[in-house]
DNA sequence: ATAACATTCCAACATTTGTTCATATATTTG
DNA sequence: CAAATATATGAACAAATGTTGGAATGTTAT
């Protein structure tokens, strides 16, 4: 017999979170994220020069834009920039999640 | 000026970070990890037993191979059963992460 | 008004993933 | 050995996602 109870996610519940994980499963996506931790604001162009890796800017519009479609991000128009941030900053102990499983990836 | 330092996660680590949270994000496999934290070891036809939906045994030992696939379950023989389990629970900190962003998704 | 810039939109295509079903393998039971 | 049970496998297809490049929109600067 187990002494752990089950925590009894409804499945409703369970395909939202599936929702937001599958929006985020993708390294480019995962850098944003962790690039707004630290810049809080930031355009589109500024987040391009600052990623990890050489992204088109039509592809990472897609990325913005779908994780703002998804509740992730939230976006503000400022003349001809658009500054993006976290909508809700808790999705950032999905690194700390991560590393945690380091033994899965390593 | 950002008060937050930025993790600066390797590119390589991102990729891995993001391939496992790919595996994840689905809500039948949501499931079965949720199952698995409670009761340690189950058989493929105990899994399918309990969950929360209704789902073909062929379609579970899919997602069950994948995940072990992908390191986050183990499975060991026995006679005619195959148990699984958590490779490393903190797997399950994904729960708590994503209740602590439930205002992304509520 | 025109040019330059920032960002998005669109459409096509490639790739990956989810799903189903039928079959195969391995194990136990009679 | 034959039948029943547990699980895996593979092919085939549908659906979702990633990617690209170019055109379109809106904004600022000259």
């Amino acid at each position: 017999m187990s002494l752990v109870k089950r925590r009894n996610i409804p499945v409703e519940s369970l395909h939202k979170m599936a929702g937001i994980l599958k929006t985020i499963a993708h390294p480019v996506r995962l850098d944003i994220l962790e690039l707004l931790e630290a810049e809080k604001s930031l355009t589109v162009s500024d987040i391009k020069e600052k990623l990890g890796t050489e992204v088109e800017t039509s592809m990472l519009s897609h990325h913005l834009i779908k994780m703002k479609d998804k509740g992730i991000l939230v976006s503000e128009k400022k003349g001809k920039y658009i500054f993006y941030q976290l909508r809700d900053t808790h999705i950032l102990q999905i690194f700390d999640c991560m590393q945690a499983c380091r033994l899965i990836w390593e």
